[in-house]
DNA sequence: CGATGAAACGGATAGCTCATCCGCATGTGT
DNA sequence: ACACATGCGGATGAGCTATCCGTTTCATCG
């Protein structure tokens, strides 16, 4: 993934690492910005993400490797109920925390190539620890395994639209999280 | 509101019509395209709504006045619980056959003027509703009035992410709304 | 170590959308 | 019918995206 040649992965290095500074500061991604930002010619940008979401991919490829790596762990967790909402409760933090996540989440997998594998991997695991829970009745019938990327990114946007700044976000996500789990037990 | 003059009030009519078809097609708002729909001066377009936000309010003004005027009605249910989940559910159902009105809900109120008023309206009825209905003990204590809005937004866009057209999105509102009003009930 | 080809760099620039401005046309009141 | 106010239209500039190609840098091999 990262280029071979020294400068290529140096200049690769730097458009990530400035890409991650905008994102963090809640600027919407854009390429030339990048750019300006990494003292690089924009062709250089363009070269290595042809397109905003592949580089908004990159950026939240980390991020999206800790959640699977966390869901793997929850996997062998023997409460089910425990299992499935502790996922829950990761993937909607993570979500509220960092605006290159939630982007991804609510983006059709078609547009994003490269975290299509991870994505999928993370639903998996969702799909799992629901799958226990409901055989051991401890979720209502009537929630589909489709529904868990919903749910999430709606619990996410609901903190964006409730929250002044970033600050008061993760409280108000987990309370937000808290009804629907409420909600969600059987 | 409407202007005085015989064929400004014609092109405000058009604009509007066209600007609610695009809306019902999904097509996002751009002035530009508005003013060659219909068959109208791009200047023409931005006098009478200066942004495309302003543009967006006025199509939404009468579900706005609809949602109101249902919540009046509300208000007078003796059955609080009933009341208040009644409302949020017309709100959620409106939100989502609506994309201007979803629009609208979810943005601060100092970048629409026009609609503020309305907007405040409508979350008052809704504090007041959920008030009487906390005071029944049919809600949980936890719920503060602040949270009604980001919460109605968080099922539309759970339901925006979820569906594939306009199609299943009805059923599949009201299925969330239901798991989140079971969450938010004492 | 110097030459050579491949790979990457940079930024000029074309294409596009947004929004403004002002000369012209149209409607309204006398 | 006239004059003034009001509204109309679209040319136009500002800003952003994305491409293309001449120049530069890197790695390899004699």
């Amino acid at each position: 993934m990262t280029p071979q040649r020294k400068d290529a992965a140096r200049n690769w290095d730097r458009i990530l690492t400035v890409a991650r500074e905008l994102v963090d500061e809640g600027t919407p991604l854009q390429l030339n910005d990048v750019a300006r930002r990494a003292g690089l010619g924009v062709g250089t940008v363009y070269r290595h993400f042809p397109t905003t979401e592949a580089l908004l991919e990159t950026v939240a490829t980390p991020c999206l490797e800790a959640i699977a790596d966390h869901g793997r762990k929850a996997l062998e967790d023997d409460d089910p109920w425990h299992a499935f909402s502790d996922y829950l409760k990761r993937l909607v933090e993570a979500q509220v925390s960092d605006p290159a996540l939630a982007k991804v989440a609510a983006t059709a997998a078609d547009t994003l190539p490269r975290t299509t594998e991870l994505k999928q991997q993370i639903i998996a695991i969702g799909t799992e620890l629901l799958t226990r829970a409901r055989a051991a009745g401890a979720v209502r019938e009537d929630l589909a395994d489709g529904d868990l990327v919903p749910l999430m990114c709606g619990v996410a946007y609901a903190t964006y639209v409730h929250s002044d700044g970033p600050a008061d976000r993760l409280p108000t996500a987990r309370r937000y999280l808290d009804t629907l789990l409420r909600g969600l037990s059987a």
